[in-house]
DNA sequence: TAATTTAGGGTTATCGGTAACACAATTTAT
DNA sequence: ATAAATTGTGTTACCGATAACCCTAAATTA
């Protein structure tokens, strides 16, 4: 491998000054610089980071570990993140904890021992507070993004899920729906419990009854076994004409189990979400979705992650962005009697 | 920061002692063992990963470099390799370039600075060849997945995509289409000139005749502006019956331009593509696509590139694995006559 | 002309770990 | 009982870079 002492060699300089042309400080000739330069690019020589981490202390490197890169919504918030990642010239690395607090940690071992900036995390859920803890015991500044983790007090991007689900609620009741079922990601997670939380206040708020057999609380991650979806639609109140998914993933789940039981939406059942449905959902604009600005969430909690690192941990309150949901109708409602 | 001196220091032995203690290395008592593992815990101790990488040359970290974290297939790809370098005990990182050299520019100095080991490398194009030849250069093993790139031999995973455009043609002709078109990716990428041939192969096997016109070679990538995809639709022979997408997004592309003007898919044009449509397609199984395994694409490149790194770069000629591409018939092809 | 300043660049120590070797105290073999 | 092997641990050098300090020669200044 070629080093800075190989350069320093060739170039009759010591390993010092070649330092000084790479990062462009001290004092230097034109001529000693033009002449290091050319031996670098003769040498194809590439700064080992490593070594330059170790002593400088920083890696000038961000994460973004998300919980399940399959899901469009997270997807576009890693385009939001990187591009205000590389807008600052910091380098982007992502990770995937799959929903699983198990990879989540295995994940944040990593952080830990690359020594990373920075971290923009959307935790698996609740007990994700004792990776967060470490995090902040070893002093990684952190944002969190999509879901809060109660004991963490830190920069947040959060979605309104209690008015998307209040809106949705509304939306439905509007058409003529009196029964309305929610299928929710498991209430360790805060953006469920949000939602949950909406459906409940707006169900009373446009007098309509709730009932505990008509809410599932699951995973929101994608499953391969449909069963635990498929039994809860067997029993849920015969009179249900609606369902609320608490993500894009359970909506399709829903909508795959009602096919699987020859039965189909809005005729059959109607159905809506929270999250788009990918980009297919503009060709054939099906599913009514509270829809969430997925790339701002990426942008804007990396920027509040940015300016920690820059201004230092303790520079100011915990900042805290709730970004509005927006309803966007479609034609999985049926307009009831 | 806590190090190995500081809790050398705490336990009454040297340093050489807890980096033992740490790696599992040389001989310790048991006593000594357990008394440094209490420290360590006692402060919280994690091992600087790029102090420990300085000195044995290897980090453990392997990369996966896509080029549109958007886009489904490299997403569930990209699970496969994660799973795939898990099961080995190493670390996944990802980087997206967007179908963008200079991004792809910027990962490749990543992965150099960084030392990573290894990369699992979806080339944005031909133009992808100086990246490659650096990586080479530098001695980091790579394995490429669903792209070649002339000039450079390696380890690949492939599509099959001369059959499956193959596929394609003949299904449409057995349907009694006789005007096909086709909207590529760009012709600097492999796969589209697969998918190309195949077509032509195709057409002629079919004698179907080939009109120039009614080829479109644009960007894989997702855009904004559809005006070119428009255009393209309002100047292809007015008897086209049939258009062939070379991947997901450029299906998606054309059918929202359809819907602009009007038309609908399949009565008013017949639309096949290459890639699933997301999980949303499991819901409205609506366009007939060539499905490629894209969990085995990232699992099996993963597994060569793990390989390779442990035998040893020179160890055997480059493997190629060329997976299989599968027709799956759905409603979005009008059988004519 | 002597005293400063400035430019240009070298020396040394250090970041946090690990390999290689050294060495004393046991244990085992002869 | 003595040589040889084994065990448990410490020392030293080094991985590749940079900060802090030092030094010399030329350029300014008084």
């Amino acid at each position: 491998m070629v080093t800075i002492y190989d350069i320093a060699a060739k170039a009759n300089v010591s390993a010092m000054t070649v330092s000084r042309v790479i990062n462009n400080t001290g004092r230097i000739s034109e001529k000693t610089r033009t002449k290091v330069k050319r031996v670098m690019e003769e040498l194809n020589y590439v700064p080992n980071q490593m070594a330059r981490s170790l002593v400088l202390q920083q890696t000038n490197l961000l994460f973004l570990l998300i919980t399940d890169i399959t899901n469009p919504f997270y997807t576009t918030l890693a385009r939001g993140a990187e591009d205000a990642a590389r807008k600052h010239g910091f380098r982007l690395l992502f990770g995937n904890s799959d929903e699983d607090l198990d990879k989540e940690n295995e994940y944040l071992d990593t952080i830990l021992k690359t020594r990373t900036d920075g971290v923009l995390v959307a935790p698996t859920g609740d007990a994700s507070l004792p990776h967060l803890e470490m995090l902040r015991k070893h002093g990684v500044p952190f944002v969190l993004i999509d879901r809060e983790v109660p004991g963490v007090e830190s920069d947040i991007v959060l979605g309104d899920g209690k008015e998307g689900a209040r809106q949705l609620v509304g939306h439905l009741a509007e058409r003529g729906h009196r029964r309305i079922a929610l299928i929710n990601g498991s209430p360790h997670v805060s953006s469920a419990r949000q939602r949950l939380e909406g459906f409940r206040e707006a169900l009373k708020l446009n007098d309509l009854a709730y009932s505990e057999n008509n809410v599932l609380e699951t995973s929101f991650g994608p499953r391969n076994d449909l069963s635990e979806v498929g039994a809860w639609l067997d029993r849920i109140d015969p009179d249900t004409t609606a369902i609320i998914a608490g993500n894009n993933f359970l909506a399709v789940e829903v909508m795959r189990s009602l096919a699987a039981r020859g039965r189909k939406a809005p005729d059959d059942m109607s159905i809506v979400c929270f999250d788009e449905l990918a980009s297919y959902a503009e060709v054939d604009p099906f599913v009514t979705v509270i829809s969430q600005q997925a790339y701002q969430f990426g942008y804007l909690g990396m920027q509040m992650l940015i300016d920690r690192i820059k201004e230092g941990e303790a520079a100011g309150p915990w900042k805290k962005i709730v970004l509005p949901s927006e309803l966007i109708v479609r034609r999985s409602v049926k307009t009831l009697g």
